[in-house]
DNA sequence: TTATATATATCGGTCATCCAATATGTGTTA
DNA sequence: TAACACATATTGGATGACCGATATATATAA
């Protein structure tokens, strides 16, 4: 995701939000996303989205068993302060009933 | 637009939201869109979104001189009530500061 | 009429999102 | 050990979002 937030990278925004909560795995993330959406975004969606965050130095991986944990980075962390700034403005009133 | 809301799709629902204010042009909408996120859809942005939310009937258009305003159908706006419920339901938390 | 400004429209190329299918890795169970 | 379940990962193909460049249309100014 780049940091200014256009209309592609609205996946990479949402789950960097939902790692700003707390560290989760792949698939607690696509169910995580199912909860909110309604559903569940394959492996195919999730993994390749999540591989572009760590290439992008926003989150980091640890090896818990079976399964990978994945949390923010300081950079992602600033990322995500900038782009929910600007996702903010661009849909409040969305949200405010109008 | 399909109307089931996911990732991609967003610039075709924040169009279809600002039409649900109000009628607006072409160039309006791309002013609209730069006041809201800081940054102005190109041309080759804008038209392509408007012709698929035409080609979905989910607006209409009437040439008024020199511009053409762009309006919500009635399937636009039951595509919008039930886009937003979606988008509302995975961001609210994103908004409601926590 | 010609020139200018603005709105609308299309094209080519890139990147993000999405799924279905497939493959590999890891831990548990038989 | 082998079998199984589940998490992780990649691939191919489709669609949407994006820009820069270009083209066309409409109205106004010169």
């Amino acid at each position: 995701m780049r940091d200014d937030c256009d209309m592609r990278g609205m996946l990479s925004f949402l789950i960097l939000f939902m790692l700003s909560k707390k560290p989760m795995n792949g698939s607690e993330i696509a169910d995580e996303i199912e909860r909110r959406k309604g559903t569940k975004p394959s492996p195919g969606t999730i993994y390749p989205a999540l591989k572009g965050l760590k290439e992008a130095n926003f989150v980091k991986e640890k090896r818990e068993g079976k399964t990978i944990a994945y949390s923010l980075t300081s950079e992602g962390k600033d990322a995500l302060r900038i782009a929910k700034q600007r996702f903010c403005a661009t849909f409040t009133d969305v949200f405010s009933g109008k």
